[in-house]
DNA sequence: CCTCTTTATTGTCATTTAAACACTTTAATA
DNA sequence: TATTAAAGTGTTTAAATGACAATAAAGAGG
């Protein structure tokens, strides 16, 4: 078989930004390094792609392998190359980024695996670049929730309104007014009401809503957009 | 030094969607494959990341070498990894784009290289997966261009509010009442409406305006939304 | 049993923004 | 001077947005 002789061959690796809720805060998945350099320090759920595997499956492996989640929301985010991003050998990372609901998968994560949700406000120092990926992560969720229904991925099956705003005024630190945010939370036809009632965080209990697939799959490209001043897109 | 041995080193390549705008359509950047395989087939400019540059930098050289451009907007756009994408070795792609006003650089780039403009609607068959890069490429300046002003790097620095719209239509293959595109992009407060007229596009002439830089600048992050109905971003 | 407390839920009004729509102006050309 | 082709400009109506406050439900505690 015919090669591109003489061309640089690189190291290539994925690493995951994991965002979770839990419905009161959002949250990151890190995970304890487990080899040189930076052996211990925390850091991205980060993988070398190998030889046969697509970026999407490299990704999907690794965070199976260190975390155990399977089948979760998962978008390639952004390609870093700086030539010294890892003092050892250069690699070129491609960083994806997944949201997934923490009860949900609480039970496949369980303590098989090392990882550990820290609250976003909280988190230690990260490894590498690591740092500039989540924040460029961020700021991808910001940007693509202002039009798309991706934050339901963060959310169980099962959620209230109040659940949703909270979540929503994380994601975009800020204050929604509640009457404004369930009128157009509700006007997109997205939610169906369902009959029982969440009652852990109030007296009252707020009902219980569910995602309309249907509408889902067909509004996700033309969302809603009610953020008042989101600090940035 | 020490190296992470035992794993897989793989070609990494720059492949540049380059947008060009001429006054009345969109145009793409095409060039003939200087190698094996597919050598002589139209193909996006491209080329590998070599030892000591960052991805930045090397979709910066491999644009001017193939074409003589330089100093353009360009973006990372999106990694393509397929295993069999080329199917001479595996080599990963990470896709750039740029924006350019045509006749600022046509002297630029002349006929030293081989590089040819082709009309979006008609563009020839690309080698590889080229052809869904250049679709990523269309939903991804859509997308952004729904919120920031990144179109005007497609413009000459005079231009006038006709060839704006002109602009906007091809992008988001759309028809505005130019009526309300005026009143918009006035409002914007990023036009400065020069003295002197364009009478090339009709008898009575159309005012020249050129970019408040200051303003483009502030409001780059939140710019305006005036593109009705765009098909998809 | 009654009161208190906490959170969920619902509606109106004023303002702003968006969309539809047509005529006048300009200047080159015939 | 009449014609023509594109530029430029306002108004009206409908829809969306944002500000705002009172009521309902249910458990807790006296």
């Amino acid at each position: 078989m015919l090669k591109y002789s003489k061309q640089t061959r690189l190291l290539l690796a994925v690493d995951c930004i994991v965002f979770g809720f839990d419905g009161e805060v959002l949250k990151l998945l890190l995970i304890k390094r487990g080899f040189q350099p930076e052996k211990g320090n925390w850091s991205l759920m980060g993988g070398f792609v190998q030889d046969t595997e697509s970026l999407d499956q490299a990704a999907n492996r690794i965070l199976k392998q260190l975390t155990g989640l399977e089948g979760v929301y998962l978008e390639q985010l952004f390609t870093f190359g700086e030539p010294t991003r890892d003092p050892i050998e250069r690699t070129v990372s491609v960083a994806y980024f997944a949201l997934i609901d923490i009860q949900k998968y609480q039970t496949q994560m369980s303590s098989d695996y090392q990882a550990e949700w820290f609250q976003l406000k909280r988190t230690p120092k990260l490894v590498f670049d690591h740092q500039e990926m989540l924040e460029q992560a961020r700021k991808r969720i910001r940007y693509k929730a202002a039009m798309h229904p991706i934050l339901f991925e963060l959310l169980p099956t099962k959620f209230t309104i109040p659940q949703l705003q909270n979540l929503y005024e994380c994601v975009f630190n800020t204050t929604i007014d509640k009457r404004n945010f369930s009128k157009r939370v509700l006007a997109t036809g997205l939610l169906i009401k369902l009959a029982d009632k969440d009652k852990a965080g109030s007296k009252r209990g707020a009902y219980y809503y569910q995602l309309n697939m249907q509408n889902y799959y067909a509004k996700f490209q033309a969302f809603m957009n009610f953020i008042p001043n989101p600090d940035t897109l």
